[in-house]
DNA sequence: TTGAAAGCGCTAACAC
DNA sequence: GTGTTAGCGCTTTCAA
């Protein structure tokens, strides 16, 4: 960092006091148009553009809006993300993001670093911090919401939806079009706790119809088309005989679905191949993939204008929980 | 923002002064093996992190990093951000990303923004930026990267690839293998200015040839696979004799590709379907897709430590030129 | 090894 | 409308 251009430089171009520049720039009424244009001008000609540090420093408010995600690698998250930059661009506030890596002490210490940066608000992935986490959110004293997940209670607000029903309903859809024999196919396991949500709520609907499903198949990989492919052949080989899959989300589907192309298996008259997301490149093969149809970018646009609502009044106000169920496409199945 | 705790607070709690906690803190030598226990475990106790903006205003050094890209929904940018990030985690620098949805005005303001910031570099997508960006980097005093071009002076240093001669390498490797009746189809025409450059290429070394396209479609949308399917699809119902398209990125070729799946045209002995990227997207279907295969990851990675590499000479030193260049990937193609 | 003073560049609060 | 004064919370500098 170094000798840039102050406020100073711009008053005594402006023939201003410092103050008189700094309400010129900002825009505060009570300054005479004459000076406005003259400081206006001022730092256009000397190319200032200010200190956010000092200005922060000085005010007590930042405008970074810090926004947590597990990955960059899942679509998913940079829908999200798109949704939040949309609704703060022309606000004056600017998003942050980190990156965990689905890995909690990773979180915990971005958030620490965001923390200290003195963020106006705070979005994170998920309710499942461990309690450290969730202290330092409590304590923070700034607007948090919490995105992608229902299931629990939010520290502040939160918008999402439930993983657990998300599950409980697919394997309903599937058992209603006739499904018997079930596999369940999961990746990133023990670190992606809403892929973990779904299953159980997928096992247990499943139970409550006494079925078991034939295999589950739990990959540490990330989650990827090609790790899809490689999932679903190594299932086939040992049980030919599933009807249904249901894969921890639709890279994983789509994977399959290539390798069913590939090799010639009929989707879904032989096998049916259920993911979650809905993803736009399922869309390629119309029809073909069972999923639950997430609102990603609006989930980022709301947790922006939750965050954004807190703010404007002052305190943190009554917690909100927004709730954006996704909804199953049944695809083909569904025609029948 | 808000009466967090300060420094005071756990100078006082330890029982020193300001100095010694502070410097105890960013683990200075210096400080007597007790203080520092004192003060770190205060620290702990009262829930201290810190005030960024005070210590980067006082030492008029940051450790943020920006990191500019078009686009969110294009997951060639969400790879190179997790790429930058990987780099950076662990070295106390942190990424702020800034998104410009390919509008020049709106990347003037993002770098305007994060410059009030005093970033200690800045990553920027492209060379082809309006004089008025590139004079506020060249005169902005931090190490700047452009990244994913090469065609064209760098205002600092460089990482990426020709699109030119990827274009021009394409058309060669298509030519190669016989092809005749070429098309071009784009997408987000007049603002992205690389796939702009790889048309060119592309036309270039056809024309080199004496060959014109029979077509070409250009698109304003955003690039994805179902745009692609949508274009190819109109594409086709005027010019069914085309034997060899070439798309501006894999988004839309995949869509293309899906498209000849549904409706049985097979590729590639009816018609060459080629990309640009080389996403794993497209190895759901081996060798079906000729493409360019870039190293997004590898290039947010040098982008990231050419920084870091600037930084720590605490000058800018000699501008470093890094070229990736993609490798073509000719798929089944390639096998004859 | 420790501490006191000064100040980073800006804005809130209060004069004029 | 405009300017002056006093910090924001930290680190740099210099003295002890």
């Amino acid at each position: 960092m170094n000798n840039r251009t102050t406020l100073q430089d711009v008053a005594t171009a402006a023939g201003v006091s410092k103050m008189t520049a700094s309400r010129a720039l900002r825009g505060e009424k009570d300054v005479s148009v004459t000076n406005v244009e003259k400081v206006r001008t001022a730092a256009r000609e000397i190319g200032y553009y200010g200190n956010h540090l000092a200005a922060s420093l000085s005010s007590k408010t930042s405008d970074l809006i810090g926004v947590v995600v597990p990955s960059l690698s899942n679509i998913v998250f940079p829908e999200v993300m798109s949704g939040v930059t949309d609704v703060l661009y022309g606000t004056g506030f600017q998003p942050v993001f980190g990156v965990t890596d689905y890995d909690a002490e990773k979180e915990y210490e971005i958030l620490r670093k965001m923390l200290s940066w003195r963020p106006a608000g705070l979005i994170v992935t998920g309710l499942d911090q461990p309690p450290e986490t969730l202290k330092l959110l409590a304590e923070a004293d700034v607007p948090v919401v919490q995105i992608m997940d229902c299931d629990g209670v939010p520290v502040d607000n939160c918008v999402g939806f439930s993983h657990t029903k998300a599950g409980r309903d697919i394997a309903s859809a599937l058992l209603a079009v006739g499904r018997k024999r079930f596999a369940y196919v999961g990746c990133n396991v023990g670190k992606d706790t809403r892929a973990s949500k779904r299953r159980s709520g997928f096992l247990n609907a499943l139970n409550a119809h006494q079925i078991e499903p034939c295999v589950e198949l739990l990959a540490d990989a990330l989650s990827s088309v090609e790790t899809g492919r490689r999932l679903i052949h190594e299932l086939l080989a040992k049980h030919p005989d599933v009807d249904c899959i249901y894969f921890s989300n639709d890279d994983l589907a789509m994977g399959a679905l290539c390798y069913c192309i590939n090799v010639g298996i009929s989707v879904p008259e032989t096998i049916v191949l259920a993911g979650f997301n809905g993803l736009d490149i399922i869309q390629a093969f119309p029809g073909k993939i069972v999923t639950s149809r997430t609102s990603r970018q609006e989930i980022g646009e709301v947790a922006a204008m939750m965050i954004l609502s807190s703010i404007k009044k002052e305190q943190t106000g009554q917690p909100k929980i927004r709730i954006i169920q996704p909804e199953i496409s049944l695809g083909e199945l569904g025609l029948r």
